[in-house]
DNA sequence: CGGTGTTGCCGCCGATCCTGCGGCAATCCG
DNA sequence: CGGATTGCCGCAGGATCGGCGGCAACACCG
């Protein structure tokens, strides 16, 4: 059962990643099966977890989110549980888009999305830097982003 | 018209970032309108731009994609456009899910996915530093994944 | 104050889409 | 070679979509 994705399951995975409210038919005739068995797909491949979701591409400056920001989190390595507080913390944080422990010379890579530079600061101060644990941080803010649709290569 | 969204309108968007494939008659009763005054909303929010898509959110590890890296990459400023060819490679690359120019100690970060360390040395080889102007680069290997759904908050 | 235009919503209805069912061909296996 | 399984198709009843006309609230203005 493992990774038992025909050539058809791939063409649908590519079709819905970039329209992802294509109705049922009209997917069906794009790869060439009929709607009976294209659904019956789609549907296999949400079961299996192939698809984990169905989710809406928002304009980020039109939401007055026009700041986004990378920032290197170093932790306090003696404090305990500073692992774990740190990465609760940061989902609850609706700024936080994404977080992602790394090896290297730090530990977080945090990406967030905030109206401007004050609404950074605040973030920042009241956010992270007040976090237990969190020792050291690096901020680059984004000047223009080449891609970012983040879409999976199939 | 600008940021002309109302209560009713960033409730859709709410819903449809983590639900976009979801009927419209279930979208209008959960926000309480009928479903025509809904699907109205939903076509001015693509038509004004604030919708740029919809897509399907698919597992990595499950299409073989398991290694999730970043690279800090600087460029060679005495290069003639170096920004430009490296920012059109890149878009070409489709291990590379984002690329953004940051202000600070380096030029690019880019986010990539690939199956394993094999691939991303190729990748590194002869996706990126192979590209004339490319100076210099750091990886960070992401580990662990604690926030990853890069909702926007409203 | 009343006329008028605008906006946003509703109900209705024909067209479209979805989904469960039965049938069929190909494949696999004992 | 017989039988089970798998994947697909066509069909049909029911759900959903989207365009149309109507209506109420509101603002503007003479």
């Amino acid at each position: 059962m493992t990774d038992g994705l025909d050539r058809v399951d791939r063409q649908i995975l590519k079709i819905l990643q970039r329209e992802g409210r294509i109705p049922n038919v009209e997917l069906a005739e794009r790869v060439g099966l009929s709607p009976t068995a294209t659904g019956e797909r789609l549907r296999r491949l949400q079961k299996d977890g192939v698809i984990t979701g169905f989710g809406a591409r928002l304009d980020p400056h039109l939401l007055g989110l026009s700041l986004l920001v990378f920032v290197e989190v170093s932790l306090d390595k003696t404090t305990p549980d500073a692992f774990a507080r740190f990465a609760a913390a940061v989902r609850r944080a609706p700024e936080v888009l994404e977080c992602h422990m790394v090896g290297g010379g730090f530990d977080y890579l945090v990406k967030a999305r905030v109206a401007d530079m004050p609404a950074y600061r605040r973030f920042l101060g009241e956010g992270l830097l007040s976090l237990p644990g969190v020792n050291n941080t690096r901020t680059y803010a984004v000047m223009e982003e080449v891609k970012s649709d983040g879409v999976l290569p199939l």
